[in-house]
DNA sequence: CTTGACCGTGTACCTTAGTACACGGTTTAT
DNA sequence: ATAAACCGTGTACTAAGGTACACGGTCAAG
């Protein structure tokens, strides 16, 4: 059963969010201004919930709150939506095979730093600090 | 030809760093607080140098600040020098292990995004959005 | 002997994604 | 009618890793 209105706190509840970061999203844009009660309360639809809740989901997917702006911009104009979506999608796959070869480069060099260790680990000399410390 | 006393300016150039940074690294205790001239003016040695690299260094390769000072507590320490470092190196590659996991099962989602895409993208409906969308 | 380039200190500001709180109005239940 | 539980606004605070000023002292060159 879908209410029609929601007060900020249930509102929020729904979204699973804290009521703090629903008016944190107004004011970054990423939510429109909803209508208000005669006495100012904000009210919110289900619609509302949908919109948070794929902010959620698209942030876990590793997008920042002003990329999400951008993309909600693409969505709301509707006519480009898809293409506008699928490249958002592939520049972010991009620039997420970039982090992962460098991290992976790390581990390569950490591993390295690791086999450099002697079997007795309660020298002076540690070869790790060596190799950080050149020149 | 390794100069024995810089002024911090000339010092943070040679470390590729702002002088300001050296400012906040004392403050965070990674650098210790230098000798100073007469008028107060701080003094730094080519040690130095090489401790500021080393951070940069190390940080490079992932750890933050408040690890590099744990593992700069470890290596001024000196007699279990290795095991420390050898203990940290180990522990910094397991978390990079878990975050490419992370990224990678990211990657494979946003793939799979973008295979339900239509030939046609310029259609309204956007099957990324639909997926996203779904309560 | 004065100008400019340094240096000192302290504090404010930046980004990101919120959280927390204080002060005051409103609504709901008793 | 009054207290609890909401809601509004604005502002300050968090972490991390710095950057940028402002205000004042110092040092070297001309």
């Amino acid at each position: 059963m879908n209410k029609l209105s929601y007060k900020i706190s249930e509102f929020a509840e729904n979204c699973g969010v804290n009521k703090e970061t629903i008016r944190y999203y107004e004011r970054k844009n990423l939510l429109q201004e909803p209508s208000r009660t005669s006495t100012g309360y904000r009210i919110y639809s289900s619609d509302d919930v949908k919109r948070v809740r794929f902010i959620k989901r698209v942030q876990e997917l590793g997008f920042s709150l002003s990329e999400i702006y951008k993309l909600l911009g693409v969505i709301d104009q509707d006519n480009i939506r898809c293409q506008g979506m699928y490249d958002f999608v592939s520049q972010k796959e991009e620039e997420l095979q970039k982090q992962i070869e460098d991290l992976k480069r790390v581990e390569t060099m950490l591993k390295d730093l690791k086999q450099r260790c002697p079997d007795v680990k309660q020298l002076h000399e540690c070869p790790i600090i060596e190799m950080l410390i050149v020149d």
